[in-house]
DNA sequence: TTGAAACCCATAAAATACCATGTTATACCA
DNA sequence: TGGTATAACATGGTATTTTATGGGTTTCAA
């Protein structure tokens, strides 16, 4: 029994026609073992796909209820788009999920979906998309290195 | 029962044509007593690969989880940055982990790996460049030596 | 009845677990 | 202390399983 549920890695996948793609397995195994289901929604910051456990989700809508001063009020809008925009995703017996019109779209995902890792969370990107953001952010975190580089080190 | 956990020492293993690599013993075996399972990933500043257990990477995405953070630019990048090349490696019944193409490269690896100890983590390097690395850092701290060696006589 | 969504089956390729062996390190005993 | 037996380890090779992905069939609702 695993300790630490954290989504890694990238991986490269196929959408066929019907929008189908393949969870990555790493990934489903996280969702097996939480017996949970992933919930997608439209990144509102970059043109991806992001995705998590539903209890994620929840546990955002807790805090929400139980601590709103932790808020401003721009944030509980944002919150608002989120769960307005969210929906679950159950993959079938080959570990494939569906992917909307409206998520593709917004990706610009045609015949081709990266999933990136993001800890608690991942994305789903444009494979040229997702090219140009990861040069963007290597540079950005280099030039914030002195302050950046710190956290990941730290204890 | 140990108290302590450090990787250390520094092993020599050679890589097979399919990415094989033993991890050395002792690593192992701290793996083993914590439960967890090692996470690799391409350091931001050395041609190496960097390793650590899974549990310090769970810290970091905990310290990112509240939902203050949800929605930071920053940290968003951060987050995607690390998590987004990290991988789990579980080692089979003989001890060996398969490095994939992606950290072999960036390290230069090729048939050997070296695994360097550094306490919480350790790093994998080419031969040769960790022998010149070694030689950098030793000149670097000689060079630096009046101030270091004070330190471990102050009070 | 027509389109979309869920389900099932098949297969090639890739990842992983398993087995075997020579070598080195460790423990044991005279 | 020296020598031998034993165990652990690194490493090469092979077998098995998992995974991604394409195609088809059924189901359900518009």
């Amino acid at each position: 029994m695993r300790k630490t549920f954290l989504f890694m890695d990238t991986i490269t996948n196929k959408v066929d026609a019907k929008g189908r793609v393949s969870l990555p397995s790493d990934y489903r195994a996280i969702v097996k073992e939480l017996s949970t289901e992933i919930v997608c929604y439209r990144s509102l910051t970059s043109p991806c796909v992001e995705g998590c456990p539903e209890e994620l989700l929840d546990k955002l809508a807790t805090d929400m209820e139980t601590s709103m001063d932790f808020f401003s009020q721009s944030q509980d809008d944002l919150t608002n788009l989120i769960f307005g925009d969210a929906k679950r995703f159950t993959f079938d017996s080959t570990g494939r999920i569906v992917l909307t019109e409206k998520l593709l779209k917004h990706a610009q995902i045609t015949d081709t979906a990266v999933f990136v890792g993001k800890g608690r969370k991942f994305q789903i990107w444009n494979p040229e998309n997702w090219e140009k953001e990861e040069a963007r952010i290597r540079a950005e975190v280099m030039k914030n290195r002195p302050s950046l580089m710190r956290r990941p080190e730290a204890e």
